[in-house]
DNA sequence: ATCTATACTTACTTACAAGTAAGGAGGATT
DNA sequence: AATCCTCCTTACTTGTAAGTAAGTATAGAT
């Protein structure tokens, strides 16, 4: 009892996965309290109400693709890696118990959020198609990918896709999922790497 | 009181929309009893658990989506009216107070749901999936479309697409769903209709 | 006229969720 | 040595959700 600050990132990591497996009000204060050996109250010293659990949560989840596009970086200046690393990154977050996003889950429950809330579920989307933006034009004016339109326009469909894919996958298994990173792939390859009629 | 089925049917209509505005734990019977008027064993009586009803209300949302692919054979065989009909159907839909699609909406609450009702969720969402298969396969024999993949690939992830898109535009407003649209359409477009670099 | 099915209402139970108030235990601070 | 701050617990309140059991009103069939 009394570690620094472990109980808190506990709470976090418990929350996250119910948050995205069962939304905003399918799980309590209790589904978290039970597995971390804690009272119910000891939620509420952390995050007084549901709402400043959940900003919370959107905030964690915006921090943490932060450093995942971050770490694509490393994989220096190529705009293909660094799309791959976000379709590994989506692999990943389901294999880790979150099946589907941050954005997806609360998108359903969006009335229901508090303004700071809401204004954290826009900033973390917002920020996620600037990014892939960038990755998209500068794929472009390199040569790695061809596509028609704006970046901007480009970057919102395929997230609105993987985002949907996510859930898809749910329902219908991973295949989906893979299927629509097979899509997007195909979408943006050069001409000469296409392998289809 | 007694009107033959009329109550049965106003249920289901305000139970849909509460349902996507606020997912499957967002709302409860007295949401749909009070502004309709009657007591809350009245929803018990024609549905027994909250699983019947959303049970049902996955059968009704396929049952419109059905009949509006059907009205857009009346368009005639071409396949791009029929791509603009679900594109309105979709509008339409947001506009009508039902802001996500029902398979975007209970794949958070998915784990929750009866083993029919999954069911039905899943023969939802491939009946959907097979419909526009067909549409881009026609499409683009008949020289409408122009795409790389298989039309069952290409389906999935257009679908996708839209039902990421709907909930994108709940947070950061209906340019969103525009924005996904028109891409859909530039990168459906063949050749000639090109306007970008 | 009675019966019966449908479509409800009244009245209730059980369970749980969110949140709060007050107190305690331990380490650090003066 | 006493105090204070952090991080909890105990114990509680209030509200609401899901579901049920039993009764009532009405229409149509017998």
């Amino acid at each position: 009892m009394g570690q620094v600050g472990n109980t808190r990132e506990q709470i976090i990591d418990t929350a996250l996965k119910l948050l995205l497996q069962r939304g905003m009000n399918g799980f309590s204060y209790r589904d978290i309290s039970e597995p971390l050996g804690v009272k119910n109250a000891a939620i509420h010293y952390h995050f007084p109400s549901k709402a400043d659990l959940v900003e919370a949560l959107v905030d964690e989840s915006h921090q943490m693709l932060k450093r995942s596009t971050a770490e694509f970086m490393a994989y220096g200046g190529a705009a293909l890696p660094q799309l791959e690393g976000l379709f590994h990154y989506t692999r990943t977050q389901i294999e880790r118990g979150r099946p589907v996003c941050m954005v997806g889950a609360l998108s359903v429950d969006y009335e229901e959020l508090s303004d700071t809330g809401k204004q954290a579920l826009d900033r973390f989307m917002m920020d996620t198609v600037n990014w892939l933006s960038k990755v998209l034009e500068t794929g472009r004016e390199q040569g790695e990918f061809e596509f028609r339109g704006k970046g901007q326009s480009k970057a919102v469909s395929i997230l609105a896709m993987i985002q949907g894919a996510r859930q898809l996958a749910r329902i219908h298994g991973m295949k989906m999922l893979e299927c629509t990173f097979d899509q997007i792939r195909t979408d943006l390859a050069v001409e000469k790497a296409r392998a289809d009629a």
